[in-house]
DNA sequence: ATATAACATTACGCTACGTAACAAGCAAGT
DNA sequence: ACTTGCTTGTTACGTAGCGTAATGTTATAT
């Protein structure tokens, strides 16, 4: 029909997305997104066509999503099958990333507050734990039955995959900040295992609400770490000893009335 | 004194780091942990004093450091303040990524949604959200006085520094998947948006715990958005209105009893 | 003495481009 | 026609943190 189609130079498309021109250049080379074709003196153009497949690029890119894997499996138009199990599964990795991030933050709080007080770090202890910690299944988690098992007692259904992942992403990091006191030899009633305890008591309260039979049924789902992935049963054995007695003392010291079914 | 010093291979320091022989070959090559010397066939041996040297390395790696980071300032004993204050540095760059991926991990919790619903993905309003969101700077929000303007009303002292950005997270986090639902073209009564704002209720409940007072001072907060980052005022302009009517309606259809200070 | 296993060494490759260093096109001035 | 100067485009090399492959060395078994 329109052979005078418009056609646009790498500059044009480049200021248009916001990417650099040896950006798509690159694109180019690797032959995710191939020029339409070149002038006679050998300069790429592109057509309406590339610069719709370059924002799904962009897209994908802007998720973390591989420009191997986009070029593999997305970049021609997937079924909706595909595309929800490529969003899905690389969902999983970026919930990795951000569990390790966390824990990394989690550290990083833990070493400042004890240079603070003028204590030094003790690198081995620290060292193996995030060792201990770093290779967890998170996957297993997002596919574990959160919901039937917690939800449904809290009667509390209709939540989000991110939702479920946010409170068991909290509840890891505040075992890890548990363990890491514990290990460096902090005292369940020093200041810094009191402001955990404040943390884990707040957390308790707002995932539960302060319902009682809530509580008890969290908690019995806690008891029951069995089924949890192996790392974080690992870490709830170092952490609990240390929480309950760092709770226990925060509950006293200010006067909280516990719920009967937290002994 | 004892110049019998017992000496290490690779190979041994490696299996007792649980590192690679590869990676101490690397880290010598780039001066971070040169070897103590070398045999006379021109291998590697390490002393005692170097794998000390190695766990802090492996330590501050493990949180994310660069290998040039860490030995430029980081490797030979740096001062108490240097250290604390290369990790604080460090923990905003850690919290300026996890903010990143949450978005991520929200754009693509929405776009499964959308796709499951038999929608195509409206890829350039969601690579323009995204672009908009992405230069946000959180750590003037890390400086940001949040603990003041809000916890000060909340009577809700003593949270660390984590907990503090936690919540900041959250509500960016919560305003995005707004912002998303609202330029993706979702009424505020369908279930997308009534899932979203069952969240949004159930997150201001577990910040205030319901107090009414305190929702009014929060309240107040957020309207006062001008002091805060500039990105997030402009997704906050976006995502208000959408909030407001599908919280209303969430409120009605739940016979919700709200405190008189939210109008 | 020699075959073999175990261990160590350097060289090249990878991701997604940024940063030169150089070439080509286009308008205005001479 | 030719130069000057600016914009735009091109390829080549470098980056971080190692993994992998190809090759060399030491210890042990025969």
């Amino acid at each position: 029909m329109n052979s005078d189609e418009r056609i646009f130079s790498v500059g044009e498309v480049a200021r248009s997305t916001g990417l650099t021109v040896r950006t798509l250049q690159y694109y180019d080379n690797i032959g995710i997104l191939p020029t339409s074709g070149r002038t006679e003196s050998g300069r790429r153009y592109y057509t309406e066509k590339d610069i719709i497949k370059l924002e799904q690029i962009v897209f994908y890119k802007s998720l973390g999503i591989s420009l191997q894997e986009i070029k593999e499996e997305l970049v021609d138009s997937p079924t909706p099958k595909v595309l929800e199990q490529m969003l899905s599964s690389h969902m999983d990795i970026l919930l990795r990333k951000i569990s390790s991030l966390n824990l990394a933050i989690s550290i990083i709080d833990v070493s400042v507050t004890e240079i603070r007080s003028g204590n030094s770090l003790p690198w081995e202890t620290l060292t193996n734990l995030i060792r201990t910690m770093e290779g967890s299944s998170l996957k297993d988690w997002a596919n574990y039955d959160f919901d039937s098992m917690i939800y449904d007692s809290l009667k509390m259904k209709n939540i989000t995959t991110k939702g479920t992942i946010d409170i068991y992403l909290s509840i890891r990091s505040l075992l890890a900040e548990a363990a890491m006191l514990s290990k460096i030899g902090h005292d369940p009633s020093d200041t810094s295992a009191q402001v955990f305890a404040k943390r884990w008591w707040e957390f308790i309260m707002s995932i539960t609400g302060g319902d009682e039979s809530v509580i008890s049924a969290f908690d019995a789902v806690n008891k029951n770490r069995d089924e949890w992935p192996e790392v974080d049963r690992e870490l709830y054995r170092i952490a609990e000893p240390f929480i309950e007695k760092a709770l226990g003392i925060y509950i006293m010291k200010n006067n909280i009335t516990v719920p009967a079914s937290l002994k």
